[in-house]
RNA sequence: UCCCGGGUAGUUCAGUUGGUAGAACACCAGACUUUGAAUCUGGUUGUCGUAGGUUCGAGUCCUGCCCCGGGAGCCA
C-alpha cells in the first residue's frame, strides 16, 4: 500500500486514539512499543491476524517498534515446532517484527528476582495449600474470599520456602507463591493469584533449568516492563486481570515507564469458528485433513486455500478495532480476496464438471491456435494461445435441454461465443438411458474466428471451453461453508451446542477437472482465475491439485435464489 | 448474586467542543462488456437498546431500567 493510500484511508479506533494522546502529553516521552505475544502451544489463524496487524500496524505508524515474543511459561503444551510454525506464518504475513523473537523464558532469571522482592516486601507469600482449596477459598462472584492460614508467613521463612522451591525440593502442586493482595476484592483476579507453581517438567528452551514456572499474569506485564513495550494490547478477556497487571508493575523498580495494558475485542467470523479447541478437535477427528486444511480458518489453511496476505491485512484493517464482541460477515473477508486477486491473477479456462461438445462441422483432426488475454485488469500481463478443435469440453451447467426463463448460454438452437474462438450453435444432444445429456452437437461459424462476427451479430452469452484432445487433466477442490451455521454451535433456545453438530458434510467437493495445457506448468500456490468460474490456487505440494479460493459474484446464481 | 465491558443500517465500523445520521461489504436497478466477472452511475435499509430529564436543539450530557459479552485455572 502506497503511503498516501494509508493517509487517505486512515483509520482511527480507540487505541490508536490512545497513543496519540499518549504522544501528545509525553506519556512515554513519545515512544510506541508493542509486542505480539503468541503462545507457542498451536497454529496461528486469521484471528490472530488481526492482533499480529494492529501491533505491527501501530509501530509502525508512530516510528515504533513491535517485537514477537513467544509467552512460553507453560512447558506442558509448548513446544518448538510451533515456534517455527508461528514464525513461518508470520514471514508469510509479512509481519516483520524488530529484531530476534524474544521469550519469555529469557525473562525467567529476572522474574525470580522480582519475585524475592515482592517476599521481602511482604506482598507475596507461599502458600502450602493444594489448588482445590485454594479456589475454594477463592470465594465466589458476591462471596467473600478466605485468607489462606499460610498468608501471614514471615518474609524470612517465605523467602526460604521460595528458595526451596526453587531447588526442586517439592514436589509439583505442592507449593504455590502468591500475590498478597485481597482476598475480599470484587475482582476475583486480586484474590491472592498464583504466581509460581512447581512443574517437573522439560521445558522447550529451558529444559530442566527449572521447575519453577511463573504465571501469565506474574509473567505477562513484567516482560513488557523488561523489553520496553508501552502499549501493551490484548483481547477483552484479560480486561479483568489489568488491576492486576498494574498492581504487579507498581510494586517493581522498573528500567522503563510503565506499561499500560489496553484490551480489544477478538475476531469472530460467521459461518466458522476460531477457537484452538474446536479446530483441534476438527483435526483430531478427521473433519479435516490437518491444521493446512483449506478449509481451515489457520493461517497456514488460508495460504494453502490461495487467500493473499495482503486481503487478509486490508480485511483486518477494514474492520476496525473497537471493543464490541461483533461476527464479521465471511463475505466481507471474501470480498477483500476478490478484489486483490482480480487485479493480480492470470486468466485461464477450466472446465469442473466436464460436458462433451463436438461440432459436427469442424474438419476432422483440425487445430487452431486462439490468442486469450491473460488479464484483463492488466494490459501488461499480454495474451497466450490456446488450442481449438472440434472437440471440447464445456461446463455441464452451461448447456440445458430444458432451458429455464432468463438462461442466457447454451440449448438447442442457440447460438453462442466459446471465448475468444468461434460462434456455435447446438443442433442436438446425445442421452444415455436415464435421459442425461451426455454431448451436445453443434455448428460453428467459421467466420467468427476470435470470437466476432463480421456482421455485427450478437450473443447472449461467451463461454469457456477447453479442447478435449489437447486437455491437462486436474484434481479440484470446490470449497463451500464448513460450518453450515452463521454462527457455529450458537446455543438454541437457551440450550448449548456443539459446533461440530453445524459442521457441513459438503464442505468439500472433489471433481476431475479438464485444464488448457498452460495450466499444467502453473507453480505451487499460484492462484489463477478460471474464467467464468472463481479463482483457483495451485496445491502447495501438488500443482495437479487445484483448491478454489473463492467463487466469482455471481448473478445467475443470484436470480435462481431469488426464484427460490 | 458481585465486578468489568458493551448496545448507531443485514454485517463491520465512523459520527469531532450537543445542530437533526454516514462509509465499506451485502442487496437492488441501469450503463458498459468476448467472464451473468470486472468497471461506472444511481438506489433501498436506521423508533441511534429503552423510558424519562437538562436544552431552542440530544446518537452525543444526566438518571433509571432492559439486553448482550467477559470474569471465581497452579491455562494463556
Amino acid at each position: 500500500m502506497s503511503s498516501d493510500e494509508t493517509a487517505e484511508t486512515e483509520s482511527t479506533d480507540f487505541i490508536r486514539e490512545k497513543v496519540r494522546t499518549d504522544n501528545e502529553s509525553g506519556t512515554f516521552g513519545g515512544r510506541v512499543q508493542t509486542r505480539f505475544p503468541p503462545e507457542p502451544n498451536g497454529f496461528l489463524h486469521i484471528g490472530h491476524a488481526k492482533s499480529i496487524f494492529l501491533n505491527f500496524g501501530l509501530a509502525k505508524e508512530n516510528g515504533g517498534t513491535c517485537f514477537l515474543r513467544f509467552d512460553d511459561t507453560n512447558p506442558e503444551t509448548e513446544d518448538v515446532a510451533f515456534v517455527n510454525a508461528i514464525q513461518e506464518d508470520l514471514a508469510w504475513l509479512g509481519a516483520k517484527a524488530d529484531g530476534p523473537p524474544k521469550f519469555t523464558s529469557d525473562y525467567f532469571e529476572q522474574l525470580y528476582v522480582w519475585a524475592e522482592v515482592l517476599i521481602e516486601k511482604g506482598l507475596a507469600y507461599v502458600d502450602d495449600q493444594d489448588a482445590e482449596t485454594i479456589s475454594e477459598q477463592r470465594g465466589g462472584f458476591g462471596q467473600p474470599g478466605v485468607e489462606s492460614p499460610f498468608r501471614n508467613r514471615s518474609s524470612e521463612e517465605n523467602l526460604g520456602l521460595f528458595r526451596q522451591m526453587r531447588d526442586g525440593a517439592f514436589d509439583d502442586g505442592s507449593r504455590v507463591l502468591r500475590a498478597k493482595i485481597d482476598m475480599q476484592a470484587d475482582n476475583m483476579w486480586l484474590r491472592d493469584p498464583v504466581m509460581y507453581r512447581i512443574r517437573n517438567v522439560a521445558h522447550h528452551r529451558t529444559d530442566d533449568a527449572w521447575v519453577l514456572y511463573p504465571t501469565y499474569d506474574w509473567a505477562h506485564g513484567q516482560s513488557d516492563a523488561i523489553e520496553g513495550v508501552t502499549h501493551s494490547v490484548c483481547t477483552l478477556e484479560f480486561a479483568d486481570h489489568r488491576p492486576l497487571y498494574d498492581w504487579f508493575l507498581s510494586h517493581l523498580d522498573l528500567p522503563s515507564d510503565q506499561p499500560q495494558q489496553t484490551e480489544f475485542a477478538r475476531l469472530n467470523i460467521t459461518h466458522t469458528v476460531l477457537s484452538k479447541r474446536v479446530l483441534r478437535t476438527l483435526v483430531e477427528q478427521g473433519h479435516v485433513d490437518g491444521w493446512d486444511d483449506a478449509r481451515m480458518p489457520t493461517i497456514r489453511g488460508l495460504r494453502r486455500r490461495g487467500y493473499p496476505a495482503t486481503a487478509i491485512e486490508s480485511f483486518v484493517e477494514r474492520i476496525g478495532v473497537a471493543k464490541i464482541n461483533s461476527v464479521v460477515e465471511v463475505e466481507l473477508l471474501e470480498s477483500f480476496v476478490r478484489t486483490e486477486l482480480n487485479r493480480s491473477s492470470q486468466r485461464r479456462m477450466a472446465v469442473v464438471k466436464p460436458l462433451k461438445l463436438t461440432i459436427t462441422n469442424w474438419p476432422e483432426g483440425h487445430v487452431v491456435m486462439v490468442d486469450a488475454v491473460n488479464n484483463p485488469e492488466d494490459p501488461d500481463a499480454g495474451s497466450r494461445s490456446v488450442p481449438f478443435s472440434g472437440e471440447l469440453w464445456i461446463e455441464e451447467d452451461d448447456f440445458r435441454l430444458d432451458p429455464p426463463p432468463k438462461y442466457y448460454r447454451l440449448t438447442p438452437g442457440r447460438e453462442v461465443r466459446l471465448r475468444a474462438a468461434f460462434f456455435v450453435t447446438a443442433t442436438d444432444a446425445v442421452l444415455d438411458d436415464d435421459g442425461n445429456v451426455i454431448e451436445v452437437l453443434a455448428t460453428y461459424d467459421p467466420a467468427t474466428e476470435g470470437g466476432s462476427s463480421p456482421d455485427g451479430r450478437k450473443v447472449k452469452s461467451t463461454m469457456h471451453w477447453v479442447s478435449a484432445p489437447h486437455a491437462v487433466d486436474a484434481t479440484v477442490h470446490l470449497y463451500d461453508r464448513l460450518f453450515s451455521a452463521e454462527h457455529p454451535g450458537a446455543s438454541v433456545e437457551g440450550a448449548e451446542r456443539d459446533p461440530l453438530d453445524d459442521l457441513n458434510p459438503m464442505s468439500r467437493e472433489t471433481t476431475a477437472a479438464k485444464l488448457e495445457p498452460a495450466l499444467g506448468d502453473v507453480t505451487r500456490g499460484e492462484v489463477v482465475q478460471f474464467e467464468r468460474l472463481g479463482y483457483f490456487a495451485a496445491d502447495l505440494d501438488d500443482p495437479t491439485i487445484f483448491h478454489r479460493t473463492v467463487g466469482l459474484r455471481d448473478e445467475w446464481a443470484n436470480i435462481q435464489k431469488r426464484k427460490k
